[in-house]
Order: structure tokens, then C-alpha cells, then sequence
DNA sequence: AATGAATGAGTCTTCATTCAT
DNA sequence: TATGAATGAAGACTCATTCAT
């Protein structure tokens, strides 16, 4: 009980921190607001969180839990193909990301530090902070287990006929991945309906998931042209 | 002449606010420093630069600028299908990200800029400095013209045949670029070989290009199975 | 019992204040730490001491009693003339000090708060915590204690011939733990073998010794010119 | 000039600070103060001054110069016996203290942190601020110059035949200091006239320096038994 | 006796920016 | 153009102490 009020006032603090953290950035957000806005003192989010560092890990913690969650609620689907699945991720990653925009930045500068953390020389440059911090050891670990379901899910198509076999799952994965990222990062640059540009999400999402579908699709497949409809989104 | 020397001194404040970006972050780089490793004073740096965010956006056309010049060097090249281009465009990219990662920073900053600012309810969220700044007026002109390179690669492309005729230049330059970036995004966690994750940036790279070309191949391919190699990298 | 199972607690906060203050200082050690390395709740310190300084001032009220008890372990060997006993307190003081730097530390201190403390325009400056505290006002009784009997030690010395008679047994005494607390205070900063100066602990200290004795000597001593030794250390 | 102006402000800093110090202590004084004091930025004190430790050793070092400027004036004194000149010190030493306290606590500070710094174990348990300072590199320096002095007055006394032969010098200087320090620190406590306990400073001084000159005379001082007036003070 | 969550005043420190010269 | 001393707002973080349970 005294555990769970304990958990109870963590998670009000990251609820809180979460909240700010998308409205106005990180750098923007000082702990003194967190702690007011939380209706707490200052003291009390540093009982909770070592530092500033360590809760913004904690965030990012809790987004790849979420994003793990999105990732086995489409793999758990049963009667889906594996392209199906991978159909699916696209647009729950797109809606995952719209619905928290924090939690797409907090995943992508986790990965801005991993780039760091693998290179021996450039390890050095993280914050020593963040390096300290519990949650980011967490981090460390649960960092690929969205890309193991992802993985899967290409193998899953593979056998089922709707992925080409001669595809690598893991390069194959990674590589969607990286179209779903990239595909948010441009997202709103490239919708400056302005001069020629004309492309809009609206009118990007559905090429953008056909392109990915093609890149993938099996012989199965053939006989069915049309685009694959996500079934979650 | 004092233009010229003007403008030597500015660069000389780039250049440097460059090098100290890339090796220490723009968060961690103080002005003072930008001024001292100039060999000039504080109050100069204000002269050329109306303030730190300005330098940033500087730096970030700067980076914008070399982008563009990549692309138009690959454009250039004379006979190459459009696919070629594309994959020269991958490879071009990857190179020029590693040979300075606070390009690539910057660009991708710029990018979560302009979805604030293609946002009416998230556009106030932007520094003022930012909108103040004449580097990012300048920005907001020559952000697509690399998309417009881009997708004349494409246009290329289907007209020669080496891209599939049905695909809409637009909507499959921006999913190309949207991997790319993603890409670049990735590698490095992804990188980090441990448990069963094992793909590394040599493992990946031609897979990812693979998998790009698969996408977009059209007829003419079909008696080059080879990987088209690139020609500039 | 119950009391005694009180004392023992206190013991116990005392010991891990002593063995932290020794290790990190008094101003880095928190109230957290012992409390935590006491393994009871930071409430229960406060239970057992009102406020850190309090602790503090008990720590120093325990310096005094131990070393009382080796002013008094000197003084009750028997058939040792006064300046047999004066030799073997200033080693007895200097082993004391290294056994355990923080005593001298606290002893110190208390000496720094009493400077302020007998004059009525820097009474003010001493925390009022401390003059709260119920060990503080404790030491003011037995602060002399010591005092008193180094200079029956002085007395004794005079009577048995082996200091010179027309020392003044206080101003003897107190002028002897001058040198020993200066002698602490040096050693150290004078160790350090550097240039020309090559004073190092063992070969100052038998050298001070003889000084001290030459200062103090009777003419009983002219019959036993060697250093007397220090029986006890 | 404008590095004259610079000094100035330094200076001013310096002097603000040292008046805190003695009057509230190094830890009640806060730089927010020391600015105000001295009708400056908060910002142009750590333009000075790198933190407050960094202005704390900066105080010493000023302290250790101030109190070398003491021992060369004595030292310079024509015609005077070794033997006078280390009465004079005593003194002095004690003039100085009582002028200005501070400088005392900051001298004996520094003799502290030597004890740490001189045993490879404790060097770590200094705070790394200090051993930066720039302050702290030129106190090691002229650390041991009042040292050298003083050893120069007992070499003098034993030519000049007023301190005895046999005696040492670098070990009889010392020893002298310990004195003065340690009489120093006791001042104050002992004076405290309560009880039986009597010895006042009036009381307690010329019998300390009778002991310390009774300790060092040489045969040429028999001829003259009255107690060596102290020249400068 | 004992706990440990909660408080909040207090401080150091940073740094972008300005301005007199 | 150029300098660099001066500003001051802002923010992270600490920790002794309290109190409801």
C-alpha cells in the first residue's frame, strides 16, 4: 500500500513531466514548474527522480514501453499476414507518434545517444547524468525488443508467402523502421503547402504505405493489388 | 574588400561554430567559446551574429546549402538512370552525414522546426529568435530544393525506365528520402551487436540500398539483377 | 533496559557520525547517510539528536571525554616524574590525533567556537543551534578538565624535581598543548619534501620532544641527558 | 591601465570578501553578498573568481603573503639577535592574527588541505574545485616561504650566539610555530575565566614567550635574564 | 520508538546578451 | 569594426528538518 502510493506519486510526476515535456520541450520545462504543476514541492520530484536527466530517461522509458506495447497488440493479431502486420505498424507508429509527440522525440534521442554510447570514442560526450541514471540502464536493455517483434513479423511473413522469402527478416525490419521514422521526421516539413510542393500527409500516408508494400510484398500477394488496409488504424 | 573581409570573418565564426557543434553539441557550446576558439572577441560574434540561435540557423542553412550541392553534383552526373541516381543519393547521403554529423543535426532539427511551424496551434511553440532570424527566413525558401532535385531523379528515373512508370515522383522521392534519414537515424542503436540483434552498418547498408532499388525498379532492370553500384561513393 | 537499549542507539548514531565525519568531513556528511548507514530512519535521528549540530557537539563532547582519559591514564602511571608524563602526553595527543583525525578536528573546532564565545561582540556569531545544543553547554564544564590535570602533571614536576622550579604550572602547561596542537596542525603542510625544506614527521618529532623538555627541565634531568621516553605510545 | 582597472575590481572583490568572511565565516557568507557588498554583479564575481572556493584560496593566498610581508619585516630589522627577531615573530604572529582573524582560519584552512594533499590516500578527499584553483597551484608554491624565513632567524640566533648551538634549525623553527599557532588556537578557550582556571591572555603571553626564549637561549643570553622585549609590537 | 515521505528555503553557478570605449 | 568587462535573469540541485502515521 505504502508501495503503491509511492508508485502512485511517481507516476504523477512523469504524467506531469510528460505533459509539459510536450507542450513546451524539454530544455523549456524547469523542474520547479514539473513540481508546481504537480502540485508538490521541488524536493519531492528529486526524492522521485535523481535529477533532471534521470526523469526525462524516465520518459523515455515509459515510451518504449508503449511503443513495445503497439508493436504486440498488432503481433498478437491473429489471422494477419506478416505484411499485414508490418502494414499495421506503419500506421500505429504514425498514430502512436501523433497521439504523444513527446514520445517520438524522447525514442528518437534515445537512439541520438545509442550512436554515442556504441562508439568508444564518442561515448564520453553523454552526460554523465544520464549514464548514472536507473532508467537508462533499463533502456539499455529493453532497447530491442520492439525490433525482435519486428523481426518476427517479417519472418511470419516470409513463411506465410505475403513477404518475398528471399528476404534478410532483420535488414528487412530495420529497414521499415527506418521509412516509418524518416516518413515522421519529414512529415510537416514536406506538408508546406507552399510553391510546387503539394504533397500533404493526407495524400503521402497511403503512397508512402503502397511503396512499403511493394518493397515487401510475396507471389501471394500478387493476386491481391490492392493496398493492403491496415486493420487497427 | 571589406565585404570580402566581412564576410571571411563570418565564415571564420561559421567554421568554428561548426566544429565546436559538432564536437560538443550546440546545448554545450557557449558563445564565449565560439568567440575565443575564434580568436575574436564576444562582442564580434554578436556583430556577425545577431545571436546564438541566428548563428544556429546559419550553421543549419550552411548545412542545407552542401546538402543541396550533393544532390546537384549527383543530378549532374551525366548518363545515369534515375534508379542510379537514387542510389548514388543514399550512399551521397550516408557520406555526407558521417563526414559531419551536426549537419545532419541541424537538418533534422530544422525539420522538427517546421512541423511546429506548419502548425498553427504548435507554431508559437517555435523561439522568436528562430523566426527572427534572417537565416531562417532564407531557410524557409531553399528547404525544398533539395526535394525538387529529388524528385526530378525520380521523373528521370521513369522516363528512362529504370524506375517502375506507375510510381508518383513526389510521393516516392520523399519515401526514399524519409528512409534515408531514417536510416541514419537508426544506425548506431541498431549497430550495437549484443544479444540477438547482429546487424552492423556493413551488414545493413547494401540490404538497405537492395531494398530501396526493389522498391523502385521498373522493366529495364529486370536483365541488370546486379545491385546497381554507386557511382560516386 | 529500556534506557540502555536507548543509550545503545545513540551509541550506534555517535559511532557512524564519527566514522562518516572522519571520512567526509562534517559539512559533506548528510543526516541521510547516517541515518542510512546507521540502518534506522532519518526520523529517529532526530530523535536521538536535535539537530546536526547537536550531533556535532556530541561528537566533540566524546572527543574530550576520550581524551581526557588519556590525560588521565598518563597522570595515574605511577613512579613517572612530571616531565616523564608531560613527554608522554604529547605523544600520547599526537597518537590520539592520528587514531582518530576527527576528534582533533572536533576538539579544535570547540577551541574556534570558545574564541568566540568569551568575547560578548562574537558571541553572536556562533550558530545558535549550538548554543541550544545540551552537549554544548556540557563541554563548557568539562572543557578545562584536561587543562586541569596537565597541570597538576606541571605541578607534580616541579615538586619531584624534574621541571624547573619557577615555572608557573599554567602558563606551563597550557604554553606545552600549544606546541602539541601546533605541532598537530603543522604536520602535514611541513611533511611535504620539497626544495629545501626536508622536515619530515619522524624526524620532527623527536627533535620537538627534546625541545619541549629542554624548555621544561629541572636540574634533576642534568643527570640524565638522554630524551626521556614516552612510556605508554 | 585597463589591466590596472582589472586589478582594481579584483582587489575590491578580494577585500569585500575577506570583511565577510571574517565577520559572518567562509559558509554563512554567500556570493550573492559578496556582490552586493561590493555593489557588482553576481556574474562579475565569477568573472573573478571562478566559485567560491576558487575566492577562498585566492583570501589565503593573500593571507600567506600578508603574513610573509610580517616575517620579512622582522627579518630585515638591523641589529637584532636571532633570538629577538623569533620573539618578535611571536609577536607579530599574534598581532596579525588578531587584526585580522580571518586570515588566520584561512592559513590554518590551508594547512588542512595540506595534510590531505601530502598522503596519496586523503589527496582525493580535497574538492576538486580547490585543487584547481589557480589560487591553490601558487599557495603550494609559496606555501613554505614563511617557512624558509623563519628557519634563516634560527641559523641567524646561533651565529649571533643568542640561540643555542646544538640546536637544529629547520626543527627548532617548527617547533616555535607550532607554538605560536597552537597558542593561537587556545587563546580564547583558556581565557575563559571561570572556576579555577585564571590565565587571561595579559596573563598567559609573556610567560608563553619567557617559555619559548627560555627553550632556545644560548649562553650569551645569561648575562641579560630579563625577558626580550618584542621590537615591533 | 520508529518510519520515510514531504517540505522549501537557500545557493551556487551559468551564459546569452549588452554597452561603454 | 572590435573589445571585453559587466549584467542579471534563470535554473538545477541540496539537505536539514518536520510530521502524519
Amino acid at each position: 500500500m505504502a508501495s503503491s502510493a509511492r508508485e502512485k506519486k511517481s507516476k504523477l510526476i512523469l504524467d506531469v513531466a510528460i505533459k509539459l515535456f510536450t507542450s513546451k520541450g524539454y530544455m523549456a520545462t524547469t523542474m520547479d514548474e514539473v513540481a508546481k504543476t504537480a502540485n508538490i514541492s521541488k524536493g519531492l520530484t528529486y526524492f522521485y527522480f535523481k535529477n533532471k536527466e534521470d526523469l526525462y530517461m524516465a520518459v523515455t522509458k515509459k515510451a518504449f514501453d508503449e511503443l513495445k506495447g503497439v508493436f504486440r497488440d498488432i503481433f498478437k493479431q491473429k489471422g494477419r499476414t506478416g505484411l499485414q502486420m508490418l502494414t499495421d505498424l506503419a500506421s500505429g507508429y504514425i498514430t502512436f507518434t501523433k497521439a504523444n509527440r513527446m514520445y517520438n522525440e524522447a525514442i528518437l534521442n534515445f537512439m541520438g545517444i545509442m550512436q554515442l554510447y556504441n562508439n568508444e570514442l564518442t561515448r564520453n560526450q553523454i552526460h554523465h547524468l544520464i549514464l548514472e541514471s536507473e532508467h537508462f540502464q533499463k533502456l539499455l536493455d529493453i532497447q530491442h525488443d520492439c525490433g525482435r517483434i519486428g523481426i518476427q513479423m517479417v519472418s511470419h511473413g516470409v513463411k506465410d508467402g505475403s513477404i518475398r522469402p528471399e528476404l534478410q527478416p532483420e535488414v528487412t525490419f530495420y529497414t521499415i523502421w527506418a521509412m516509418i521514422i524518416g516518413y515522421e521526421r519529414l512529415t510537416g516539413p514536406v506538408g508546406f503547402d507552399e510553391k510546387e510542393i503539394k504533397i500533404h500527409l493526407d495524400n503521402w500516408k497511403p503512397g508512402f504505405i503502397k511503396l512499403m508494400q511493394d518493397m515487401l510484398k510475396g507471389t501471394i500477394q500478387a493476386q491481391k493489388p490492392q493496398v493492403v488496409q491496415a486493420s487497427l488504424f
